[in-house]
DNA sequence: TTTAAAAGTGACCTATCGGTCATATTTTTG
DNA sequence: CAAAAATATGACCGATAGGTCACTTTTAAA
């Protein structure tokens, strides 16, 4: 990797869980100054302006997210190990796996009325997130392990704006209650639906 | 009402609609300015500072969500109704009850690490929500309409994730697909739980 | 109707914002 | 190793942020 290349990694991963805390519009370019150590003028060498930095960001979280995510899917045999990997890797919003909670649900609701790339950003990741979901569903059925009837494309949404709702409740709150009960009714689906 | 209080509360139902579509942090004196006609000046006579003003306006989006929805609530007959009613209204998060969006879930990313005020008026505003539905299974139970084993409290966290991840969901999709799904779920349980 | 208090105005203040640029330094390449 | 290209610096820029204040106008009470 060339120098350039490694300092504007460098940047991105000092900018990323920055912008995910405070939000797009509230980091100021001195905070990702102060992080990085970096003058000014080096950090519009590698971005061409604050909007591309922060486009940046938010892709280097979803990512992050993304490929956490999957490693922890992937280590599982079954379907359902898949399932309940997914609901266990998110299960403390408090201590969650990207700092600054979940980019899909910080970065959602701030670009939602003002930030059309960012939103749409947010909108793959979702889609994609469910996507898991709905591919282990799939994946059961035809394994034998679930029943055929549960529809994989409808729990895939029910499971996520689940886990997104017990994320946002449990913050607000302080402590992860709301997000064990989430959990807890995910699981009495999850068995309501295996063989 | 006195002349003072009256410019006062016209300020923050100007403003409200404006900090929950652009957030707290974006959103400039200037733009209550232009959206009231009124001077720098005058929006200090009755306003500390931002802050104090975005406080107003937050408990004001949440105070119209939360009278329209017991309004909804109070209009229906029974314990199954109420819950019907209390979904329904929720139903379209394109065109949702409060301008902007659920300004607790706007409000609550925002201010999750950066503004414990406002982080609790969030988590109030969430036990409330939550409280209205648990109320109405409590109620239900003890007419003789729901399965006294339903769980009121767990069933309560439950709703309010779903409705809140759908909402996300939805907006981000920019059309109500996901919604309807949360709906249809939510429909389900509450028909397997009715006697 | 007088008058004191409240409300409203807009110029002005300082701080900070995103962004630029001439210059210095480092890295890469021929 | 020398020259060219890439990278880093920080003073500087105009715009705008939140906030103040001397002053005018309006309101309401005596």
């Amino acid at each position: 990797m060339a120098k350039g290349e490694e300092t504007r990694q460098f940047i991105i991963e000092k900018a990323a869980p920055i912008f995910n805390t405070k939000g797009i519009a509230a980091t100021a370019m001195s905070d990702i100054m102060e992080a990085t150590k970096l003058s000014k003028g080096s950090m519009y060498v590698h971005f061409e302006n604050k909007e591309v930095l922060a486009c940046a960001a938010v892709d280097h979280n979803m990512k992050i997210l993304g490929t956490k995510l999957q490693s922890v899917i992937g280590k599982s045999k079954t379907a359902k190990e898949g399932l309940m990997a997914y609901i266990e890797f998110f299960n403390n919003p408090l201590n969650p796996p990207v700092v600054g909670g979940c980019p899909l649900l910080n970065f959602g609701t701030e670009a939602d009325d003002t930030n059309p790339i960012v939103k749409e950003k947010v909108n793959k990741g979702i889609k994609f997130s469910q996507q898991l979901v709905s591919d282990l569903i799939t994946k059961g059925i035809s394994n034998g392990e679930f029943k055929p009837e549960w529809n994989a494309d409808e729990f895939g949404t029910v499971l996520f704006a689940m886990m997104e709702g017990g994320h946002l409740m449990s913050r607000m709150s302080g402590n992860n209650s709301q997000m064990k009960v989430i959990i807890k009714a995910l699981h009495a689906t999850i068995e309501q639906n295996s063989l």
